[in-house]
RNA sequence: GUGGUUGUAGCUCAGUCGGUUAGAGCGUCGGAUUGUGGUUCCGAAGGUCGCGGGUUCGAAUCCCGUCUCCCACCCCA
C-alpha cells in the first residue's frame, strides 16, 4: 500500500495534550468569566448556507470564505459550458454551503430564527472554531477558535462598560497584567469624517489610520493620499487624532470640534455615558485606554468600538468587538442593536508562553501511577486502582508486570507526581507503598492513608 | 490572492566543488540492573534528503514545477 504523507493541512494544527492543557486553562478561565457576567453558551454549525456568510465581511472577506462543494455528481448540474464560466458563477453553482467566517454571523442568524423565544436582552458566549482561507503568520491561522460574548437586543451603553470591565477581569485572571482595552465610538470617526467634509471616506480613513500603530503616521498619510484623501484634509484628521490629554480633555476638545456636528456630538457622548458607567464599575481603569486612533477595518460597527492590545508582545491584537446598530437586518429581523467583543484565544496562548504564565499550570492529569509489580499482585493492584478511583482520585496501572524502571520512567513522561507499588511483601501484610515521584521519598501505609494523602 | 524564504533521522542541526555506504547531539528501544525512575556506561534501531519531473556517467547538492514552514502585503483574531 502506498504511503499516505501524515501531513495536515496549511494553517491548522495539532493539539497535543501538553497544549491541549494550556489551551483549555484559557478557554476555562473565559468561560467562567462570561457565566460569571451573565453570558449563557451557544454553539452553531461549523458551516452555514453560503447566502448567510457571503456579503457580510467586504470583498476581502468573501474571498477568505472556505466554500464546501455540494455533494454528488455537481459538475452535471453547471448551466452552460464550464470553460466559460468565471469563478463566482461557478462557485454559486457548485458550493450551497461554506465553513463558518466568524461567530458574529452565525449568532445574528441565530437570533433572528429564535428571537421571539429569547430572553431579551439576550447575552450570550460561544466558543468555537472558526476558518479562513488566510494566508499562515505569527499567531494568524486557517483555522482558529474565537471566544465571543454578545448581547443583543438592547441599546443600553451599561454592556459598553460591562464588557470592558470583562476583558479587564478576564486578562488579569491569565496573568497577562499589561493588556490595555483601547475604546474609541465609530460615530467619532464619523464625526470626522464630516467634519473634513469626506463623509463617505469613512471606511477608507477607518481601514488608514487603523494601522497607525503598525506603520506610523507618515505611512497612514501616504495610504490616505491613494485612497483619495487629500493631504490637507488628512492633516486636518491627525490635528485632532494627535491631541493629547486624559479622557476628559479629549472628550472636551472633541465636543468644541463637533459643534457644528449632531453625529460626532452623539459619540462623544456616548462615550461620557460609557466612563460613568466605568467609573461605579471598576476602581482601578488603568488598562483602559480612550484612543482616538483606534478604528477597526469591519463597516458594521456603529459605535463603541474595542481592540485588546499587549505592548510588550510584539503580535495583532488579543481580542476586538462594538457595537452594531443592527445585527439581524440582513435576515428581516428588525430593530436589534447588540454589542460584542471576541477573544483571540491562539494569540493569547502565544502571548502566556512568551511571557512564561504557563509555569504555575500543572501538567499532569494522572495522580497516581499504580505500578505493576508481578503477574502475582497484578488483582492486588486493580482492586486497589478501583478503590483510588472510587475517592475520585485521577489514577492509572502500568499495563504489563514487571520492569519497576520502566514504569517509573512512565510516570516522569507523563508528569504523575505519584507511584503506589504493591509488591509481594505488601499483599502479604496488607499493605501498600506510595512514593513521591519529585523527592524520592516513599513509605508504607494502608490505602486509606494514600487516599488521604494525595487528595491534600 | 501577491512577493520573498525554508524543508536532511522523532527533535535540533552538519553535509565542502555534483563523486563510493548521508553524519552528530538529544530522544527512542535493548542491555549492565528480576524491589526503585529522572545519573552513568555499552549496544541497536531509525532516512523515498518535502513531493514530482529535468540536466548528468553520477544529484541531498544544479534547473523547473508543486506542497509546506516562516516573513511581508492584503485583511484580520
Amino acid at each position: 500500500m502506498a504511503k499516505i504523507e501524515a501531513s495536515i493541512p496549511k494553517g491548522t494544527r495539532d493539539f497535543a495534550p501538553e497544549v491541549l492543557v494550556r489551551r483549555e486553562y484559557i478557554f476555562d478561565t473565559i468561560k467562567k468569566v462570561f457565566r460569571k457576567y451573565g453570558y449563557q453558551p451557544l454553539e452553531t454549525p461549523a458551516m452555514e448556507n453560503l447566502n448567510v456568510l457571503t456579503g457580510k465581511y467586504g470583498e476581502e472577506g468573501d474571498r477568505l470564505i472556505f466554500k464546501i462543494l455540494n455533494s454528488g455528481d455537481f459538475l452535471s448540474k453547471v448551466k452552460g459550458d464550464l470553460g466559460s464560466q468565471t469563478s463566482a458563477s461557478l462557485t454559486s453553482q457548485i458550493s450551497e454551503k461554506a465553513l463558518r467566517y466568524d461567530l458574529t454571523v452565525p449568532f445574528a442568524r441565530f437570533v433572528s430564527k429564535y428571537h421571539s423565544t429569547l430572553p431579551m436582552p439576550f447575552k450570550r458566549y460561544q466558543i468555537q472554531p472558526v476558518w479562513r482561507a488566510d494566508n499562515p503568520q505569527n499567531g494568524r491561522f486557517r483555522e482558529f477558535f474565537q471566544c465571543d460574548a454578545d448581547v443583543v437586543g438592547t441599546d443600553s451603553l451599561i454592556y459598553e462598560a460591562e464588557l470592558t470591565a470583562l476583558y479587564l477581569e478576564t486578562f488579569q485572571k491569565l496573568g497577562i497584567r499589561d493588556a490595555v482595552v483601547l475604546i474609541n465610538n465609530r460615530k467619532i470617526l464619523t464625526g470626522i469624517a464630516e467634519l473634513i467634509g469626506m463623509p463617505d471616506k469613512l471606511t477608507e480613513i477607518c481601514v488608514a489610520i487603523d494601522k497607525l500603530d503598525k506603520i506610523g503616521e507618515d505611512a497612514v498619510k501616504a495610504e490616505m493620499d491613494r485612497r483619495g484623501i487629500e493631504p490637507a484634509k488628512t492633516d486636518q484628521i491627525f490635528e485632532i487624532l494627535n491631541f493629547q490629554g486624559n479622557r476628559e480633555e479629549k472628550l472636551a476638545y472633541l465636543k468644541t470640534k463637533f459643534e457644528n456636528c449632531p453625529t460626532g456630538l452623539t459619540g462623544v457622548k456616548e462615550m461620557e455615558e460609557v466612563f460613568s458607567y466605568l467609573n461605579s464599575l471598576l476602581s482601578n481603569q488603568n488598562g483602559i485606554l480612550f484612543d482616538l486612533s483606534l478604528a477597526r477595518g469591519l463597516d458594521y460597527y456603529t459605535g463603541t468600538i474595542f481592540e485588546v492590545k499587549c505592548p510588550s508582545v510584539k503580535i495583532g491584537s488579543l481580542g476586538g468587538g462594538g457595537r452594531y446598530a443592527d445585527l439581524t437586518g440582513i435576515f428581516g429581523v428588525k430593530d436589534m442593536p447588540g454589542v460584542g467583543i471576541s477573544f483571540g484565544a491562539d494569540r493569547i496562548y502565544l502571548v502566556m508562553e512568551e511571557k512564561g504564565l504557563f509555569q504555575n499550570i500543572p501538567l499532569e492529569s494522572t495522580q497516581i501511577l499504580v505500578v505493576n509489580f508481578s503477574e502475582a499482585t497484578t488483582a492486588a493492584s486493580l482492586a486497589a486502582l478501583a478503590t483510588l478511583r472510587a475517592a475520585n482520585i485521577a489514577s492509572e496501572i502500568y499495563p504489563t508486570p514487571g520492569k519497576l524502571p520502566r514504569q517509573f520512567k512512565y510516570a516522569d513522561r507523563k508528569n504523575i507526581p505519584w507511584t503506589l507499588i504493591i509488591g509481594e511483601d505488601e499483599m502479604k501484610s496488607g499493605n501498600c507503598m506510595l512514593k513521591n515521584m519529585s523527592s524520592g521519598e516513599q513509605s508504607t501505609c494502608k490505602l486509606d492513608h494514600v487516599i488521604r494523602m494525595v487528595s491534600l
